[in-house]
DNA sequence: GCATATTTGTCCGTATGTATA
DNA sequence: CTATACATACGGACAAATATG
């Protein structure tokens, strides 16, 4: 956000009904600084000052001083005392951290699958829409997709701490796939393997889904690990 | 938090110097707040108004509100539009969640754990206590040794998202505990039971560590279960 | 290294709408 | 149903700290 002049205030009809519940100013306002960080309108290390953010949202600024404190505590934000707040850089280290943490969950979760669980009509209709998406190589919406298919995994979980533990390590890892060249092709190659997964845990080899889950976010992490490793250089205070 | 009297403005010296960073009046108003919660000097259920609390606390309004924001996040206070916010009830759905929660995470750290990690210096330490605690019949110290080692459980894991979901599920379940009748014999017989965990990591037996503790936590889950439902009746809007 | 300008941190006052007695 | 109390949201004010020239 450079400039100013391209942003929206607060929509009244949020984009996400399952998230933001009408009627609440600040998750409202913590929603649009969210999305603007996941699709790379806002660029890690920039700084958000409250006066411009304020104005471009139309909200006072304590409204909006409370929506950086909410982000800030998911990691999307990293606040300097009296030097405002700045889109979090994500560290080599931090990007290992959500992938130990998906390996663990994801795992888990496939793991201990019942076949017939609501959550696998998530991730059916996740995998029919990356196969479309892929199809017409709108790569955008493969990766939302691709997104999605590893959330109804977790859901299989049917646990609320877990599904917003993932939700904020999700939101995390698409503010670091900012950083990277063209993020896109990155998880394309891999609605085929989602794909198998569903079809194992849909046949009741949840073992056999876990390994292969295993097998796939290990190549995920080294793929993006090298590319962050190889990226332009950038620093951080 | 009935009457007001008893209650001190927000301290500069904050009681845990791992959290609360001095010079955040927000995050140290919460940490006073969080405090009230786990420790039962606010009750499920109970209404915190705005204008009362920030006079207790000697903090503006908007500070508070931020500080309600956080917890809030936490699943420690719940927010009624227009009417307030107030603590958390736990309720039976919760409580089952949280242990789903930390049957996956601990056992994975422990069956992950390398005997020489540094993580084992915070059991260690905590078993002592709780050992020297339980002797001399105190109980609250025990209880808060327990909840450490298992802290340091999680903390084999080198995970920044674990340790922070585990400490909010923590502060959750010392929430519940308030609800039981007297909680500290809860935990007090299971002094020995962490002791026998501890060996075994440190002798390198993983897996039968990570069997111990699944057993731990089942029995545990039962236990508060059971007290959690034969608790006297209260009602939740 | 220093003086200045800008921004944050915190507070207060107030108008409006909603829930509750 | 009315009235009161309270949460919601805004704007302005001031001190303190940081960033800039």
């Amino acid at each position: 956000m450079a400039t100013t002049a391209d942003a929206e205030p607060v929509s009244e009809t949020a984009a996400d009904p399952t998230e933001a519940k009408v009627g609440d100013l600040v998750e409202r306002t913590a929603a649009s600084i969210r999305s603007w960080i996941i699709t790379g309108k806002a660029r890690p290390g920039e700084r958000l000052s409250e006066k411009a953010v304020a104005e471009t949202l139309a909200v006072s600024r304590n409204t909006l001083r409370e929506a950086f404190r909410v982000l800030t505590h998911e990691n999307l934000l990293v606040r300097r005392p009296h030097a405002g707040v700045m889109v979090a850089v994500p560290t080599l280290a931090s990007i290992l951290d959500i992938y130990r943490v998906r390996r663990m969950i994801e795992g888990q979760a496939l793991r201990g699958a019942l076949p017939g669980h609501p959550a696998t009509d998530i991730m059916s209709q996740a995998v029919e829409t990356a196969e479309r998406a892929r199809d017409e190589k709108d790569w955008r919406t493969a990766g939302t997709a691709n997104m999605e298919f590893h959330r109804g995994i977790v859901a299989l979980c049917d646990s609320e701490h877990l599904d917003r533990l993932y939700a904020t390590v999700s939101a995390e890892l698409r503010l670091a796939f900012g950083l990277l060249a063209n993020p896109e092709y990155l998880h394309a190659p891999y609605v085929a393997r989602n794909a198998r997964i569903l079809e194992m845990t849909l046949a009741g080899e949840s073992a056999a889904a876990a390994a292969e889950l295993d097998d796939y976010l290990v190549q995920s992490e080294r793929t993006v690990a090298a590319a962050y490793s190889r990226r332009a250089s950038h620093e951080q205070a």
